[in-house]
DNA sequence: TACTCAGGGCCAATG
DNA sequence: CATTGGCCCTGAGTA
């Protein structure tokens, strides 16, 4: 059933199964199969990047044929003997990969939707005090640098550099606070969003919406000023770790892989927290707030880890929250799932770190990838078009303006997402292969 | 052994 | 004429 969903990674066209690799099309399965069968050489006519869809594909075969290859079309699989019938040796490939698919079905409509179902109802049920919200609120009049070792257990030679300073994560939290505030302390009844805005924003009171009234070149600004500080978010995902750790015996400590994981969990659970919050976000139907969150969690996941590596982590080491572990260890001991994972997010880093990524780019991304207007069950696609667009547009300027000097920032960011969203299905089978082991255990 | 499904081939339609 | 693409035939691997 899932694979009729599917559209053919070439052209778009139906699937009609597995060919020579992948599922495709009927008709790029037979041109694929003619092209190699007649070793066919073709020349494009234009830039060599001609669109690919139903109604162009017959235009350039040449485009046509390295977007097969390029998609993972293997020519091994065309028969030199044309021989009929019977399997190859791709048969345990098909399988596999039909065994991920069903597996990130699953994980998408059973347990992503419950997750984000159950943070919905946690938040309709108990509307938030600021103190409520920020439950590790108490740490920022800590003396600094505050730091703490949480036991850990897993591989006793393992260099694990796990002492948290708040140091590096802090920066002026304060000045933040009473916007955060304005917004968390809101009626988080999202479909009548506009009454609650206006009511408490007179300021920017408008009838077409909350950020009408903000001038384009403010948009940016407007954005990042309602962001929740980052150490509020590092300091949550920590309290909430020391509370599983306490609850644990001494001797009965989380390894390093499974702090990851509930790391993971808990930034989900912040996302998701924060797309709420966003007023953006509550300007959309309910309904489509949800389809989106279900559609890009693990990107914002993603992004969320790039954008901390970026502006902290140092060379060859992984930095969780306040937590630095070498990524050599990883790459080591970790299956090979996640140090495959690991290294592909390193070299994404590493590409960033040169386009010196900032934080408002990494909220311009955040909201694009939130904003996807190709998700298929929204609602109204306009709205969500619109909003993209307009973060997009702020994100140009943004790049024209500050990083002048650096040619097509925008354009090489932008070029950066369909990695992040390449990682982030590999992260859900990661974390759905991990639900599994667990459960079982 | 019956069934599956990804290979190959056929051929009317298209230009 | 060459190319396309929907449909049908085949047969090794699988339950
Ligand atoms: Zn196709
Ligand atoms: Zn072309």
């Amino acid at each position: 059933i899932p694979e009729s969903e599917e559209s053919c990674p070439v052209c778009g066209d139906r699937v009609s199964g597995y060919h020579y690799g992948l599922l495709t099309c009927e008709s790029c399965k037979g041109f694929f199969k003619r092209s190699v069968q007649n070793n066919k050489h073709y020349t494009c006519t234009e830039q060599q990047s001609c669109p690919m869809n139903r109604t162009q594909r017959k235009r350039c075969p040449y485009c046509r044929f390295q977007k097969c290859l390029a998609v993972g079309m293997k020519t091994e699989a065309v028969r030199a003997d044309r021989m009929r019938g019977g399997r190859n040796r791709f048969g345990p490939l098909y399988r596999r990969d039909r065994q991920i698919k069903l597996q990130r079905a699953d994980y998408q409509t059973n347990v992503a939707p419950y997750r984000i179902k159950m943070e919905t109802t946690i938040w309709h049920q108990s509307p938030l005090t600021p103190h409520d919200h920020y439950p590790a609120e108490g740490l920022t009049s800590l003396p600094l640098p505050y730091s703490e070792q949480l036991p850990l257990t897993g591989h006793p030679q393992e260099k694990c550099h796990m002492s948290f300073d708040y140091h590096t994560a802090s920066t002026s939290h304060a000045m933040h606070r009473t916007v955060s505030e304005t917004y968390t302390t809101r009626s988080t009844q999202a479909s009548s969003s506009n009454a609650n805005i206006v009511d408490c924003d007179p300021d920017h009171a408008s009838p077409l919406g909350p950020f009408s009234s903000f001038l384009t070149p403010n948009f940016l600004d407007a954005l990042i000023e309602s962001e929740q500080d980052e150490s509020q978010l590092c300091a949550k995902v920590l309290s909430s770790l020391q509370r599983e750790q306490a609850n644990r015996g001494k001797h009965d400590c989380l390894n390093t892989f499974s702090i990851m994981c509930k790391m993971a969990d808990q930034t989900l659970f912040g996302l998701v927290e924060w797309a709420r919050n966003s007023a953006l976000f509550k300007e959309l139907k309910v309904e489509d707030q949800m389809v989106l969150l279900q559609n890009c969690w693990s990107e914002l996941l993603v992004l969320d880890h790039l954008y901390r590596q970026v502006t902290y982590g140092k060379e060859g080491l992984l930095f969780l929250t306040q937590a630095q572990i070498e990524v050599s260890t990883i790459i080591s001991q970790a299956g090979v799932t996640l140090s495959g994972l690991v290294s592909r997010t390193q070299d994404l880093v590493a590409k960033l770190k040169a386009l010196y990524f900032d934080r408002k780019e990494f909220v311009c991304l955040k909201y694009l990838v939130l904003f996807n207007p190709d998700v298929k069950a929204v609602l109204n696609r306009r709205q969500v078009e619109q909003t993209q667009e307009r973060v997009n547009r702020a994100l140009m300027e943004h790049t024209r303006q500050t990083h002048a000097g650096h040619a097509d920032k925008f354009g090489q960011l932008l070029l950066r997402l369909p990695e992040v969203r390449s990682i982030s299905l590999q992260v859900e089978e990661y974390l759905y292969q991990q639900m599994l082991h667990t459960k079982h255990n």
